[in-house]
DNA sequence: CTCTCCCT
């Protein structure tokens, strides 16, 4: 008799809903059993007719886990009704109805044959992870059942999720909902000061716990190196005898993994200090109380560099319950958050989707060869996002495997089977020889894991190799890299069938280079990287690698301003030269010589950002000298060009008219010309190329030369160079100043002007300096009207008693203005 | 002073 679950009382209700809508969505709580009881109960639903049901599940272990529980639910063994397909492992058989898949599998057999043909229906289980796979899979499926398969049934099961947008994608399927089989677990906030360091305040909650609960305390912690100081921390402040601390994160060795995962032998009581990996992928038995530092690592991919870094994120909500959950597996628990509960309202629902995070290149290469051209064909609960989707599309056309139409080519759909980064299989499609292509594929595989030597800290790729090649058969882990390295090099030798194979025995840093072009590197001399990219990369210094003047970093991590290398090949300079030749380009450069005051050229041998060499250029292209010139005038503005006397007087005036209300001279500005100087300034900077050149254009002409026949007249009226006084004088104006022109003349000059001139448009009053007759400034005005009236009465008291023997009428406004003492009989 | 998790 089998044991109830809380999922078998919403069967029914599953069934039912099925047999009238073709997608349910399925919300069912930890310990509800969906994995296993839903795909035998769909055996029996009518609409299956002999077709296969697929379950999609996130982890090889926990779809291998999943197939063997169902088939002794059956009383058979793997590979019967019940079997699976993981990478490099799969057991189904000829009567296999149910099989479970991971998420790349799921997307090789879809591109295989876009209708799926004898699939009844797919479940994808624990889609609340949202893993980049998951998501495209749902794309994939929603698709093909909308253009070719009416019938096909798509059941999205959760255990957390807000359920409508995804009922929504799913054209409105019913939502069922299941109870858990949890214990309660009480929860405490623990207000901590965030100064104090995170392992100090995990380590006193530990002890804390220790003391007041039973059982073994699971702690969350963001990575390794909070667990190494929790751990410190806990060592020091000393623990009871019968507690035994254990660490659990991914890198760890499997065995390890196991090791910390069972109970102790003795009657000891044990901590762990895990990462996320303890949330849903690894279960740790025995534990009651769960603390939780609310932090996780991400990586987070970024489109400008086209690399990821890891960075430390709150945990959302969905998270933190999981992580509680954890500790009410076995009786009711408890659980610790180091944060305040007020601050609990802020934390994200979900965890963000892998696709807002992730590099996008195998899925852009994937959605190319499923035919479409841009992803918003596709219905997607979150589409790519574009910054992301675009750095992968152009990652993919450098790498061959795409056409600039966004058609993938051969290469592309060999590279896609290949089940590696686009990048390593652009790495295993360049080899020439089978030599070289047993190297690329250890290489792949290398990469395509954790890495094999975590502790060490050369980050020498060749050390890899080497322990691949000496131990690959005897570790387990190192067992599977092989195999993986074998199984690419079975596929790349059946596509190519022997019609490619030359001589060639190039070195793992030149194939890497296939790979990673951007991130060929340079020593710098204070021992820093300089990558193809641009960005600068640092290494530990003590490495063998740093004999070598150029490197392939494969492995970055680029949270800081500086990305640190993770893992590397050595290059040659000779390399460089005679095999990377495709990707290096000469480049003229022009610059400016502050110094020498002009364009000096140099011919640069590049690779990206990366100068190989450099030798002046004696006889640079003129264009490109103008170009340059233009540009250094552009930024320096006018102090480069010979601005004086009538040149200058012109651009002033011209900015005046600017100030006034017509349209035709807002493009007359000094900085509206100069941002324009390419139409009417460089075709006269063919042939110069020093400040001394520059110095003899003729820049008055030029400038007049911008203006009609009707604008150069419209200036000389409303921006005159001079003004004609009442006493004949012809006053230059001052326009130095473009709010305000200026003229100075003296008072007597202008007896009997009663009006202010105005300029351009009359919009501009000239302003009026008046001055004494030995030309001491005695008034300013811009109103003359009211001078004459008011103030000319005061000035003419003070001025008469300097001056007797000047002329000072009584009515200024109809006297005879002069420019001598007195006006003439 | 050290990199989260996962997959074709």
């Amino acid at each position: 008799m089998k044991k109830q679950l809380p999922i078998d009382q919403v069967l029914p209700e599953l069934l039912a809903a099925l047999s009238c809508s073709n997608n349910a969505v399925l919300l069912a709580e930890p310990g509800a059993g969906k994995t296993t009881r839903v795909p035998l109960a769909l055996l029996q639903a009518p609409w299956l007719r002999g077709q296969r049901i697929v379950m999609l599940e996130p982890r090889r272990l926990a779809a291998r886990a999943a197939a063997q529980y169902m088939a002794r639910e059956l009383g058979e063994a793997v590979g019967e009704r019940v079997g699976y397909r993981v990478r490099m492992d799969t057991k189904v058989g000829p009567r296999t109805v149910i099989e479970v898949v991971t998420e790349g599998v799921l997307t090789r057999m879809l591109q295989e044959d876009q209708a799926l043909d004898g699939v009844g229906v797919i479940l994808f289980d624990e889609f609340h992870e949202r893993h980049l796979h998951g998501d495209l899979g749902l794309a994939l499926a929603l698709q093909s059942q909308q253009l070719l398969r009416e019938d096909l049934r798509l059941i999205v099961m959760s255990a957390t999720l807000e359920a409508e947008p995804i009922a929504a994608l799913l054209q409105q399927a019913p939502v069922i909902r299941c109870e858990g089989r949890l214990f309660p677990v009480k929860t405490n906030y623990v207000d901590g000061d965030k100064k104090t360091p995170l392992s100090t305040r995990m380590g006193r909650c530990i002890q804390d716990a220790l003391n007041n609960h039973e059982g073994d305390v699971l702690a969350f912690l963001p990575g390794v190196r909070e667990i190494r100081q929790t751990s410190r921390w806990l060592a020091s402040a000393g623990l009871p005898a019968n507690v035994q601390i254990r660490e659990l994160y991914g890198s760890m060795p499997l065995q390890q993994q196991a090791e910390t995962v069972a109970g102790c032998m003795d009657s000891r009581r044990k901590v762990v200090l895990a990462t996320s990996i303890a949330e849903s992928s690894i279960t740790v038995d025995g534990v009651t109380v769960v603390i939780d530092s609310g932090l996780m690592r991400v990586s987070r991919f970024s489109p400008k560099s086209g690399m990821s870094g890891l960075e430390t994120v709150p945990v959302s909500k969905a998270s933190a319950d999981q992580r509680r959950g954890r500790a009410g597996r076995l009786m009711p628990g408890t659980c610790y958050r180091l944060w305040r509960e007020e601050e609990h309202r802020y934390l994200a629902d979900q965890n963000a989707p892998e696709m807002l995070s992730a590099d996008l290149s195998s899925l852009a290469l994937e959605l190319s060869i499923w035919g479409i051209a841009i992803p918003a064909e596709l219905d997607w609960v979150t589409p790519p996002p574009m910054a992301a989707y675009e750095q992968a599309s152009d990652l993919l056309q450098r790498l061959g495997a795409m056409k600039p139409s966004g058609q993938p080519t051969a290469e592309g759909r060999l590279i896609a089977r290949l089940g590696v980064h686009p990048r390593l299989g652009a790495m295993l499609l360049s080899a020439k020889s089978i030599d070289e292509l047993r190297i690329a594929c250890e290489l792949a595989a290398l990469l395509s894991e954790r890495d094999i030597l975590p502790q060490e800290r050369n980050v020498d790729i060749e050390l890899r190799l080497d322990k691949l090649r000496r131990d690959g058969n005897r570790d387990p882990a190192l067992q599977r890299i092989a195999a993986a390295a074998g199984q690419l090099e079975r596929i790349v030798v059946g596509a190519w069938q022997n019609n490619k194979w030359q001589n060639s025995r190039r070195s793992a840093g030149v194939l890497l280079a296939a790979a990673y072009p951007d991130r060929i590197a340079q020593r710098r001399s204070d021992g820093r990287l300089l990558l193809a990219v641009g960005r600068g990369a640092v290494m530990p210094a003590e490495q063998l690698l740093s004999a070598s003047s150029y490197v392939v970093a494969c492995e970055l991590d680029d949270a800081g301003a500086e990305g640190r290398v993770l893992l590397a090949a050595a290059l040659s300079q000779e390399e460089i030269d005679t095999e990377l030749a495709a990707y290096i380009h000469d480049s003229e450069e022009l610059y400016w010589d502050e110094q020498a005051s002009a364009v000096r050229a140099s011919r640069k041998r590049m690779l990206g950002a990366i100068v190989l060499s450099e030798h002046p250029l004696n006889q640079p292209d003129r264009d490109q000298i103008s170009d340059v010139l233009l540009h250094v005038v552009q930024q320096r503005g006018w102090d480069l060009l010979p601005m004086k006397g009538k040149a200058q007087s012109l651009l002033e005036r011209m900015q005046l008219m600017a100030r006034g209300g017509r349209t035709e001279w807002s493009r007359m500005t000094g900085e509206a010309l100069l941002a324009s100087a390419d139409e009417w300034l460089k075709p006269h900077l063919y042939g110069l190329k020093s400040r001394a050149d520059l110095q003899r254009l003729r820049m008055a002409d030029l400038l007049s030369g911008l203006l009609t026949w009707e604008q150069r007249k419209m200036l000389d009226e409303q921006a005159p160079t001079h003004l004609i006084v009442p006493s004949g004088s012809r006053i230059p104006i001052d326009y130095s100043n473009p709010d305000q022109p200026v003229v100075a003349v003296r008072l007597q000059e202008m007896f009997g002007m009663t009006e202010t001139p105005r300029l351009a448009d009359g919009i501009i009053p000239l302003t009026i300096h008046l001055l004494s007759p030995a030309q001491r400034p005695v008034q300013v005005t811009s109103d003359l009207k009211s001078f004459w009236s008011e103030a000319y009465f005061e000035v003419k008291k003070d001025l008469k008693g300097r001056y007797p023997k000047h002329y000072w009428p009584d009515n200024p406004l109809t006297a005879t203005a002069t420019n001598r003492a007195k006006p003439r009989k």
